[in-house]
RNA sequence: GGGCGAUUAGCUCAGCUGGCUAGAGCGUUCGAUUCACAUUCGAAAGGUCACUGGUUCGAAUCCAGUAUCGCCCACCA
């Protein structure tokens, strides 16, 4: 028998344990159903199980958990990322803390990578067990890391056709350096931080130019302004002044560009191309010299003079001092908002340097696609444009095309250790690209590693690369792709289910690098060269206040595992999914997740008292038979039950097809505790109906098993037939059209209507509980039906007795009374129709509107007879009448 | 500066292509209680659907404008 209290913290581990030794999650790639697939955007291998996780497994598992007992192969497949600048800095930090002062130095990269590769094989089991609490039902036996070796052999062969193709190159260009990481970060990286700072202006020879960076000026030799700048008309463009400057006299050239904005401060700036992509632009494009000022340190380069060797920090004042004595210090402006790049991860100030690095060009029309040479950006565009893949919600294809088409060239090197190395060698002038080092000596591999984002694009079909094929070195990537069971069954994938945020960082990313590889397979259908069909974005949870959770500050945050641990993990889930919907935030608090778990547990309940009917009336729901009961035995509550359940299957179904995740459990919840519990549960006290009772009850766990599969299969093994296996495997219902009986449902609302009308006149008129009742009812059909359920309206009604007397209907549409002195407003009658009244209104619209274009046209032409028109007029105002008529009937209708 | 979106009950939110008396959960108030469940049951109060116009027989829903808020992108020397 089962417990009084649903313990999920006795359950949970359990259950998952006996799916997992089953092999219930195991996918088929020999199968004949068709495949279900999604990829689990991959957690980091050292992190923590959070919020943002839990929210995304959840969402991953029941649509997974949902298709697999449609019938559908169904794979799910788990991974962890190698998470490149953050794991290294954990590490380099913990080395630190051990003492090891300069990590790099000291351990040199083998052995660097080594300790790397050691911690993270030692936290992978923790997020692999966080991700089981969960209740995940990913395929454990195809479990991928961004950092094996099979996948770097695909990081380095989609490198390596890239560059063939010319779509990769090397050059010198504008990077976001972050002095303290000693890396590049890219665009997306970066976080702006607001401050003040004071904003100073100089005398340039006859200019006044302002700054709130005097530190990078001691190059400046080039003076720009507006081509139509009338103050400066007498400058003309390539002309040289000479000046007086920070550490002497200089010669400046003047330069005309229409990059300066003529409003903003003088009209006229100084550049530093070295330091600032503007600048390095207009440099560009005039070809201007390019000087570096600040080293890749952070200190200034001997071109500073006696300043060379001081962090910028430090010089700033003392340059602004030098200048101030030499008079050439114009004015400060201390209430200057100055926007600073900062790193997001490290929190380094971003100083822009020009470096020489690694790029994927966006623009160049170099891949095949539709029998077209297209751009990679063209290519992005047109996939979601055409409709082969779908974003959820519909509302973010526009962020995507704004974002796409602002799109710069990617630049995928990092100057860290920890990641892909780029696959290329040098020696001397020569340059090789491949996954190993040419034939003979002194060939030197690139020191930079891939943006992680690289291998990350790749993931939908990465993980579904047979290793063994990858590790064999004769084959192509074309083999690998087109020779895999698993990339022929299950790619392309069908849900890329992940948070907004990283839209760009990751979705856009795999759209470029998987339609750029499978444009290379002629024999793969046009359709099937995505990653995915549907991308699913979910919110981001906040905290009830509306905040972003974060790490700094704990008190904001809820830790899954706290939660399961109190709630279980079934009603994690619902709190988390019920109330996101697709692409809003949502918020999260405790009192949310208790909420479900009283769900939970009213579910629980709610199986222990069909268990107990069974058990009183000797019945054994093991050797019940599903659905079958002789028709006789069936009284009109259970055939409105059974209605119901049929139509709530149609609708989670549809809702869950249409990824209304929020919509289906809210519905799922509303039926278990209102309908079944509330109501029919309540009327199976007087006489219950077993079969039709465990019927339902295992219509509600099939149903709402992706939801909670906890609690639903352990009730399950309750409840079950006899020969059926886990829940987990069992088929989902279909709806039965031929079950549903739609009058006996409206005949029991009638029934449940009268009950509550005579609590709500009990209660009005203070009446005690068991008086007995004498209604008066004004139809015969009606009076017959209420004659039939008078016992259950005495019970659920609390009456002592009911008398029920029929009187002749005071009006066509009969409304019914309780009580003498009372009127109560039944509706008793399902006699309109809403959809044949729709039809009528809508022909009438045509209607309507035929007669208007006619009378506009007649008007136009002046054509018809005064007469004719009149006639068309009250023929129109009559149609709009009873339009009126018609509408203000349908509205009235309940 | 460019773009996207939001504004519905005290709080958190539903409300799909215009058509039930605008709904749910939590909270509040009142009442019940050995009978599956106090992690319960019944009921009540609570809304100018941000504002102003427009389209329509009919608008929370469509259109325009206003206000407030949020997010994304770009980034001014």
């Amino acid at each position: 028998m089962l417990s009084k209290a649903y313990d999920p913290g006795s359950v949970e581990d359990r259950i998952y344990a006996m799916w997992e030794k089953s092999g219930a999650f195991r996918a088929d790639a020999t199968s004949g159903k068709p495949p279900f697939t999604i990829s689990m955007p991959p957690p980091n291998a050292t992190g923590q199980l959070h919020l943002g996780h839990a929210v995304m497994l959840a969402l991953q598992d029941i649509l997974i958990r949902f298709h697999r007992m449609l019938g559908d192969e169904a794979l799910w497949v788990p991974g962890t990322d190698h998470a490149a600048i953050a794991t290294e800095n954990v590490v380099l930090k913990l080395l630190r803390a051990e003492g090891v002062k300069d990590p790099r130095a000291e351990l040199g990269r083998e052995g660097l990578l080594s300790r790397i590769a050691a911690y993270v094989e030692k936290s992978k089991d923790t997020i692999r067990g966080q991700i089981r609490k969960m209740g995940s039902s990913c395929d454990w036996s195809r479990e991928r890391y961004t950092f094996e070796p099979a996948l770097n052999r695909l990081v380095n062969e989609v490198f390596a056709s890239m560059y063939e193709d010319g779509l990769i190159y090397r050059g010198h260009r504008i990077v976001n350096w972050d002095p303290k990481l000693q890396t590049t970060v890219s665009d997306d990286e970066i976080v702006w931080i607001e401050e003040v700072s004071p904003f100073y202006t100089f005398q340039y020879g006859p200019f006044r130019i302002s700054t709130s960076r005097p530190e990078t000026k001691f190059g400046d030799k080039y003076v720009v302004m507006h081509p139509d700048d009338k103050r400066y008309a007498a400058y003309k463009h390539g002309q040289t002044i000479e000046l007086e400057w920070i550490n002497g006299p200089i010669r400046a050239t003047v330069i005309k560009d229409a990059a300066v904005d003529p409003t903003f401060g003088t009209g006229c700036m100084t550049i530093t191309p070295w330091h600032d992509a503007v600048d390095f632009a207009i440099a560009e494009r005039h070809g201007l010299e390019k000087e570096q000022i600040i080293g890749f340190d952070g200190r200034l380069l001997p071109i500073a003079g006696e300043f060379a060797g001081m962090a910028i920090d430090a010089a700033r004042p003392l340059i602004v001092e030098k200048l101030k004595g030499k008079g050439l210090l114009a004015a400060v402006d201390g209430h200057y908002v100055h926007r600073k790049a900062t790193a997001q991860r490290g929190g380094g100030t971003i100083e822009p340097q020009i470096k020489l690095q690694w790029f994927i060009d966006v623009h160049k029309k170099a891949v095949s696609w539709k029998g077209e040479s297209m751009s990679l950006k063209e290519i992005m565009h047109e996939v979601i444009h055409h409709g082969d893949i779908a974003i959820v919600p519909d509302s973010f294809s526009k962020t995507y095309f704004h974002w796409i088409d602002n799109l710069r060239d990617w630049c995928i090197s990092r100057q860290i250790w920890w990641g892909h190395r780029v696959p290329v060698w040098y020696r001397g002038d020569e340059t090789f690209v491949g996954s190993t080092a040419p034939a003979g000596k002194g060939w030197e591999q690139d020191p930079d590693t891939l943006d992680t984002w690289f291998s990350s694009a790749l993931w939908t079909w990465s993980t579904l690369v047979d290793p063994a094929l990858a590790a064999d070195p004769k084959r192509t990537l074309r083999d690998m792709l087109l020779q895999s069971p698993d990339v022929r069954k299950f790619h392309p994938t069908s849900v890329m289910e992940t948070g907004y945020d990283i839209l760009f960082f990751w979705v856009a990313r795999m759209i470029l690098m998987t339609t750029y590889v499978f444009s290379k397979l002629p024999e793969v259908p046009h359709e099937q060269k995505v990653p995915f069909r549907t991308v699913y974005l979910h919110g981001l949870v906040r905290t009830r206040e509306g905040k972003k959770m974060s790490k700094s500050d704990p008190t904001t945050m809820i830790d899954p595992l706290d939660m399961i641990a109190t709630y279980g993990a079934d009603a994690l889930r619902l709190a988390m999914i019920v109330g996101q919907s697709p692409g809003n935030d949502t918020k999260l608090y405790e009192e949310k997740i208790a909420g479900y778990r009283n769900f939970v547990n009213k579910l629980w309940n709610a199986s222990r008292f069909v268990l107990m009917k069974c058990e009183e009336m000797k019945i054994d729901p093991q050797v019940m038979e599903d659905g079958r009961w002789k028709t006789e035995e069936v009284a009109m509550a259970d055939r409105a039950i059974l209605h119901a359940a049929e139509k709530l299957t149609e609708d989670i179904t549809m809702s869950l097809q249409e990824y209304r995740l929020s919509d289906a459990g809210e519905r799922l919840y509303a039926f278990v505790w209102d309908t079944f519990c509330d109501w029919y549960l309540e009327l199976s006290k007087g006489t219950a109906n077993p079969a039709v009772l465990v019927h339902v009850l295992r219509r509600i766990l099939r149903l709402l098993h992706p939801y909670c599969p906890f609690v639903t299969e352990e009730l399950w093994a309750q409840l079950k037939p006899a020969d059926a296996g886990v829940l987990m495997r069992e088929s989902w219902p279909a709806a039965k059209k031929e079950r549903m009986d739609q009058a006996a449902y409206d005949q029991l609302q009638t029934v449940i209507d009268v009950i509550t009308a005579i609590r709500r006149i009990r209660a009005e008129q203070g009446i005690e509980a068991g008086k007995k009742i004498d209604a008066v009812i004004h139809s015969k059909k009606h009076a017959t039906l209420l004659e039939q359920h008078r016992d259950h309206i005495v019970r659920m009604a609390k009456v002592g007795d009911l008398t029920i007397d029929e009187k002749p209907a005071a009006h066509a549409n009969a409304a019914s009374a309780f009580l003498p002195e009372v009127e109560i407003h039944v509706p008793l009658d399902g006699l309109v129709d809403p959809a044949a009244m729709k039809k009528e209104l809508q022909e009438l619209q045509a209607y309507v509107a035929s007669l208007e274009a006619k009378l506009g046209n007649a008007g136009f032409t002046a054509k018809a007879p005064a007469s004719v028109v009149g006639e068309m007029r009250t023929k129109l105002a009559e149609a709009r009448e009873k339009l009126g008529k018609i509408g203000e009937r349908l509205s009235g209708l309940r």
